[in-house]
DNA sequence: TAGATTGTTAATCGATTAACAATC
DNA sequence: TAGATTGTTAATCGATTAACAATC
């Protein structure tokens, strides 16, 4: 019976994986929940319990292995199989995350970026093609992708998103403000900035009025 | 005595907003709380009482307002009140940020982008500088900014980070992959890639699994 | 041993959902 | 009026935290 995982609990688990790697090599070969805890401004507690979750344990007194809970934790959240992924619209966002070379290391592998743009297509970034929209279906069947990247306007995001479906895509990240409707088993995860900006405007209001 | 508002809640009022602005300017001048949330994918209850925290109600068998419940949400947020801000690191990411027009309509305005290296500097991204890092401290100080963003290197963003507070800022925003250590008065909120990759990832996996 | 640390069980807290009365 | 819809009160659910026993 494999342990049911919350939302939260998933969101931590790359936290504590980039502090992990963060620390000096020559450092401890160990480390505890305590540590760990203090150090991101969080419970020990919550930090051990989430760590239960894809470690098979620490030692009391010790604390668990530093290298064996990286492992751990990549494994979990499947770092180490790359997931394929196509990405439309080729616009500043769309390239930015092109370009951007750190997804390896969370086991993202974009293969490409489509655009409807003739004029940005046919040219590179970091190595990784632009391609006009015409051949979306084609790469996406051949390599078997279950990943797509929307960064096209709102206006057209529902009309990439049906695509990207009708073409065995079963996981969306959607970087365009606005709601995706989609089948029950397809997963849609909403990159909105206007719902982090929303968060962080409100509380810097509210501070400033305590002034 | 005002309403303390959760988190969960602050994130879904923008969702609400834009699902609102989005509508047919010639359909029904009101909308219910049932439609939104059947639209939205969501329990009509707790769009009721989402909506119960910004607007002074709605009308039984009527609905909302719809102008009139914009206008709340857009007050509620803060959203006509500009908020100037700074962004530090003018790599693909800086750029792409600072070239989003879509800011402004979240009443965020960044004044500039500032980074180290020469040879960024003196350009310019729709009508937005970049600055050497020389002169942060003064726009910081005279303009009397109170957000900044960060988007340089996960080893350069504490640093980064201590000099915004230095400055004045009360606000980070932080797409640099690592955590932020801050005085208890300093808001930061991440923008962990990682963090969003994890949930999509697992759950494809979990997803895979079952067939 | 003593003390740091783990892991588990129970208590608390907060958010979501269900039920229902009030209203137009 | 009847029915759609609002808003509130109570119940449920899930996640976090507190307390504590087990272990090295």
């Amino acid at each position: 019976m494999t342990q049911k995982i919350s939302n939260s609990v998933l969101k931590r688990l790359p936290v504590y994986l980039s502090y992990l790697k963060a620390l000096p090599m020559d450092g401890s070969e160990n480390i505890s929940a305590t540590t760990i805890a203090n150090a991101l401004n969080m419970g020990d507690v919550q930090v051990r319990k989430d760590l239960a979750m894809v470690s098979n344990g620490g030692r009391p007194k010790v604390g668990y292995n530093r290298a064996g809970l990286i492992g751990d934790i990549e494994q979990f959240l499947g770092y180490d199989n790359t997931n394929d992924a196509v990405l439309i619209g080729a616009g500043k966002l769309g390239r930015a995350l092109l370009g951007y070379s750190g997804f390896s290391e969370y086991g993202l592998n974009i293969l490409a970026a489509f655009d409807t743009r003739e004029e940005y297509t046919d040219e590179n970034e970091n190595g990784k093609p632009i391609l006009p929209m015409s051949r979306l279906d084609e790469l996406c069947k051949t390599r078997k992708v279950l990943i797509g990247i929307i960064t096209v306007p709102a206006a057209s995001a529902q009309a990439v998103c049906d695509r990207l479906i009708a073409n065995g895509i079963k996981a969306i990240w959607n970087y365009a403000p606005t709601h995706l409707d989609v089948p029950p088993h397809i997963l849609v995860q909403n990159e909105n900035m206007a719902t982090s900006l929303a968060v962080l405007s409100k509380h810097l209001s509210a501070q400033i009025k305590n002034y």
